[in-house]
This record gives structure tokens, C-alpha cells and sequence, in this order.
DNA sequence: CAGAATCCTATGAGATACTG
DNA sequence: CAGTATCTCATAGGATTCTG
């Protein structure tokens, strides 16, 4: 998840412009590698965005009051965390020039949507992880 | 995502088991490393996971039918990935003894509890891909 | 067909040091 | 304080080959 640069795992070989296909997904959709949807899931699946999201959920929050939050997020990786959801329109962030200088990031509107479907899922992951764990040992046990 | 192990990131530093912390957190929740939902976010956050749930939502499938409707997973990955999600407990695995062998991955009922939020975080995606599309193209312009 | 075994590279990400 | 710049290492993950 660099800098920017498409991400084409698969140059989208065949498909000459031509016989455009008249059977071609029989089903439901086998996944394209560049659908939008993949591409957007990439980006909450990363290590940290979510983190910063739910965090910036309680409202505006400076730099180091973020890492305070997440506290083994690096200052490297807190940065660019930040660049990408900005880049994304999800945060804004607001620089104040003090003496030392203060920034402080905020979700957008847009940022505030995600938060209720990222909601589901946490609470998923908290309903759910002790089964999980039971799983995980059983599984262990007979290999 | 290895085979297992622990995923420590910091060694829990401090906090000896002594000063039962009297304020520790005042507000909400400064991020656990080791806390259990950001072990289980962790996974739905890989690359294939959750590709591979959500094609198993149509019921069963062979290994080589997922690899066809997932058209740019190697074999490596995706028998990695359903190893990973069988040991989660989120899917089963049935070996059909035939000739040349058969086998069959479905969900099982943990795995269909992680349906409904995950659809909901892909509905979102796909409503917000065009804005994020848009706000990708002008944070690169003015940058 | 459904994997397991190897090999190899791209990159995610920590640690550290420097700067306006 | 809020970054940027390097260096470095671990590993995610693709390509290829082999097997029951």
C-alpha cells in the first residue's frame, strides 16, 4: 500500500474489446481483481486503519494523542496510516500553527459512514472470538 | 499470517500485576495490542479471507471452484487461507474419497454469523467507492 | 484434483536519528 | 510536536515443480 500506483494483480488478459461476451459470468461474480469493492476492503483490511478510525470516532484527536491511543503504532507507519485515509477523503487534517506546531486530524463526513458497518464487525469480532479461540485449540490439538 | 504463534507486537511492558491500576483508562479504550477483536480483525483483514467467506456464502465448494471464482489467488495462498479459516472454525472441510479426490469447503454456522456485518462493510464499499475515487484524484492533483 | 515443498522477491513495518 | 529519512528485517505471497 505505497505511495498510490494502481494495483493490478492480473493485467486483465484476455477480453479483447470485440466479442463482447455473451455468456460470460453464468452465476453470481466470480471477483474481478480491480472491482472497486476489492480495492476499497484493501484498505480497512491494512493493520492499522481501522484503528485509527474507531479511535478518531471520539473526535478530534492530534498526532500524538493517536499513537497514545494505538500505543505500538509507529510514528512511520501513524503518518502514512494517516496520508492514505486522507487521500481516501475519509480524515481531514487541520494544521495549527502554534510554536510548536499541533495538527489535528478528524473524519470527514464521509469517514463518519464507515463507522457504523466497522461497528458491526467489532462487535462480531467480540461476540465471536472466544469461540474462536475454542476453535483454534481443538484444531491445534489434533495436528 | 504464518502457522500460528503469537503475534506480540510489544511485550506488554509495564503493568505488573501489583498496582491493579486504580485510573487506568479514564475514557475509552486505548488499543490492547493482544486484545481479542484486533486478533480476530487481523484475519478478516488478510487478503483472501474474506473473498473466500463470502464465495462459500453460496454454499459449498471445491478447492478448484473457489480458485475459479477467485481468478487470482494462487493454490498456495488459498490452501493456506482455508486452512487458516477451518482452524478459526469459520469453515469445514470434507474429503469425498473418489477417484481422484474431491473436496468440499463450506461454512459452518460460526463462519454465516460473519455474513451480515461483512455484507454490510461491502454495501458500504461499493456506495462509497465513487467518492473515494474522487477524493483519491484531488489529493494527488494538488499534491 | 487437491495439495505439499521449494525458491524468491516485493513490501509491510519496526528502530533509530534528524529537522522545522 | 509532527513529521522525514534511512536502514533493516520479517513475511506475505507469486511461480514453479512434485505427488497420492
Amino acid at each position: 500500500m505505497g505511495q498510490g500506483e494502481v494495483n493490478v494483480t492480473t493485467p486483465v488478459s484476455g477480453e479483447m474489446p470485440g466479442h463482447s461476451s455473451l455468456k460470460q459470468q453464468p452465476k453470481k461474480w466470480p471477483f474481478d481483481p480491480n472491482c472497486p469493492v476489492r480495492d476499497v476492503l484493501d484498505r480497512i483490511g491494512d493493520k492499522w486503519s481501522t484503528l485509527v478510525l474507531v479511535t478518531l470516532a471520539n473526535g478530534p484527536h492530534r498526532f500524538s494523542a493517536v499513537q497514545r491511543a494505538i500505543p505500538d503504532i509507529s510514528k512511520r507507519m501513524l503518518t502514512q496510516t494517516f496520508r492514505d485515509l486522507e487521500r481516501d477523503g475519509m480524515i481531514a487534517r487541520q494544521v495549527f500553527p502554534t510554536k510548536p506546531p499541533s495538527v489535528e486530524y478528524r473524519l470527514t463526513p464521509l469517514g463518519e459512514t464507515i463507522l457504523k458497518p466497522l461497528a458491526a464487525l467489532v462487535r462480531w469480532a467480540d461476540r465471536s472470538h472466544a469461540a474462536i479461540n475454542h476453535a483454534r485449540l481443538a484444531y491445534d490439538e489434533t495436528t
